[in-house]
DNA sequence: ACTCATCTCCAAAGCGCTTTGGATGCAGTA
DNA sequence: TACTGCATCCAAAGCGCTTTGGAGATGAGT
């Protein structure tokens, strides 16, 4: 069925020699034999074997992607499919494949020296790395290039990343909260030993101490981003002597658990209570439609996955690159969930 | 860095022959020696590249997932990342690798011709599978083992698949509705071109028509399940002049928006009127945690993915096997949002 | 003493491709 | 005529592994 190199070559009755310098662009063969090789290929729908091709060549032609299956938390999950689904096009534009490595954590140190000996990917994207992430290091003692989605604050080294500026997104969220007299703003984080959670609440610290307004560890929630969590914490504060005027939360999940908690209580949203939240853009997970339904930070992961698989394979290309970083800024889209404080208002009045 | 056969057979003072036996459990070779083999292939953490050996044996080692980057609908992805959680799982204690191939839908059948004629897997599952879907005769065709996930009603030959038994699910949630007392019963489905969609919907009428009760069209949406059309569809509903007493939803991502347009309107959800949703148990959207929200028919899609790929696996190792079946039955899980029609308990005090 | 089976091991071919190092033929040059 | 240079093609080696078809040694059987 397949057709091989060999095959075609004596089809055509030439050497396979020939026939794979015309496939490949090779200079020393003529336009006219060129063209007949490529017309049999076409014709006898030619696919060179992988395998075969990257022993010789030395390229596995291939991507890993690790995902750790944590048996504490399921932390990159949901941004993943997407995530997975951006770099994969960029892949198959390049005619990479991407090879995904289904690990327990215990076992993903072996897994990343796995892939490397037993030569499957030319190189590799980190996921959901934490703070003073061990796998930076040991990636580059591996010598795999890689390319991380997040940064790892507190790696020794340079190493390339590309990330959304989830700082400077918090910060101006907090900011427009503040703008629109909000003084009691509470965070619902997600786990703060990711490296995105702790860039988040910095930036949300420093807007509030840019203002001098002191930070209540009341109003400060750092769990797994669910639903529910999004609705417990917030019955929670709603419950307090002095509840928060307006929510940053982490992604939209939580978001939706806020409401369900604000709605119980019977409180509007964007009227009695601000909510801001970061929007990944997951394609399963919209933010309304035209008009958005919560104000929003907003990036997508999408475009984070097709950019970091461009980063790698340019890196794979040019091996004496130095490290490369791309700082996404994420949007402030203005939504039906915002709107002025107001306790002050109605002092006002 | 890398050490190969050839150098670890020199390093024993061996042939290669004798030390691949070895290692690869083969009996012609003495217990002694064979211990002196692994003992060192431990020492030098030797891998057998993967390229190569598959080059040899004619075997990939690896299975491929084909994800269709519709321009249009975007609909494995929510169950997406969990169904390749689990299946990765059973590849990784397989020995298997996993590779994605992201493509757009207009290259999904060359995405299946590259894949074989390129020997990159041994194997394929089979995503979102739709009404007469075509891909089922063109793998037949190709030659490559697959599992399906889910059924294509109208296929005209056998198959493997492993699917959720969800006509089975719909219509046990529908008749615990009926019991309930309800009458009206919404239901909020899947885009009614994939296959899934079509046997929950008929399901659900069937235990309506085992009741003699008559199928309302304005009582039936289909679409793509996100928030939104929960909310929307919900909201139209219970605009009627006889709105629905309970909804049947196909995602808790539906039913979310369902709740949202409830408690708009001040409605309580299992009281004012109930709502049972399908749950795939994915890993970062849980229902409740001991005593789950919403009423539910339960089926793990991670448990899906594990269970398709050693149903795959096993395939691949038998290739005369008869095509095989895994119907697994959905839970039904009594939560907080289902209780007996207050209309009809009205009607009788 | 000879044959035969058994146990260990190995040389070499082969998987399908790339790539090095020519070979061949032909036009241009002296 | 002989030489050079160029364009075009090919034979063969090699990528790292498996596997076929022995080879040599040992011991049992007669």
């Amino acid at each position: 069925m397949a057709i091989n190199l060999k095959e075609l070559a004596a089809r055509l009755a030439l050497s396979p020699t020939t026939v794979s310098r015309a496939l490949n662009g090779y200079p020393e063969v003529s336009a006219n034999t060129r063209q007949r090789v490529e017309a049999a290929a076409r014709q006898f729908e030619y696919r060179p074997n992988t395998r075969a091709k990257s022993l010789a060549t030395g390229r596995a032609m291939a991507i890993g992607h690790v995902i750790p299956l944590s048996t504490r938390h399921e932390i990159v999950n949901p941004v993943f499919s997407d995530f997975i689904a951006g770099a994969g096009e960029a892949y198959s534009r390049a005619g990479y494949d991407m090879v995904l490595s289904v690990v327990s954590d215990a076992d993903e140190t072996r897994a990343y020296r796995d892939l490397k000996a037993r030569g499957s990917v030319d190189g590799i994207i980190v996921h959901g790395p934490r703070a003073n992430d061990p796998r930076i290091a040991l990636l580059r003692e591996i010598g795999l290039p890689f390319v991380v989605h997040g940064r790892a604050t507190g790696a020794p080294d340079a190493y390339s990343w590309l990330d959304v500026n989830n700082r400077r997104a918090f910060q101006r969220a907090t900011e427009f909260l503040l703008d629109l007299g909000h003084r009691r703003i509470a965070l619902l984080n997600g786990l703060e030993f990711m490296d995105f959670a702790i860039r988040r609440r910095t930036g949300y610290l420093q807007a509030l101490s840019d203002r001098s307004i002191g930070a209540d560890p009341e109003l400060m929630r750092s769990d797994e981003m669910t639903e529910t969590f999004g609705f417990r914490a917030m019955t929670t504060m709603l419950a307090l002597p002095a509840p928060p005027t307006a929510v940053l939360v982490s992604s939209l999940i939580i978001a939706f658990g806020v409401r369900r908690a604000m709605e119980e209580r019977g409180l509007k949203l964007g009227r009695d209570i601000s909510v801001i939240t970061h929007d990944d853009e997951l394609s399963y997970m919209k933010n309304g439609e035209d008009v958005p339904i919560f104000t929003a930070t907003r990036s997508s992961v999408r475009e984070a996955g097709r950019r970091a698989a461009e980063m790698l394979l340019e890196l794979i290309a040019d091996p004496e690159a130095t490290p490369r970083h791309q700082l996404l800024e994420a949007e402030l889209m203005v939504g039906l969930s915002t709107g002025p404080n107001r306790e002050r208002t109605g002092d006002a009045a």
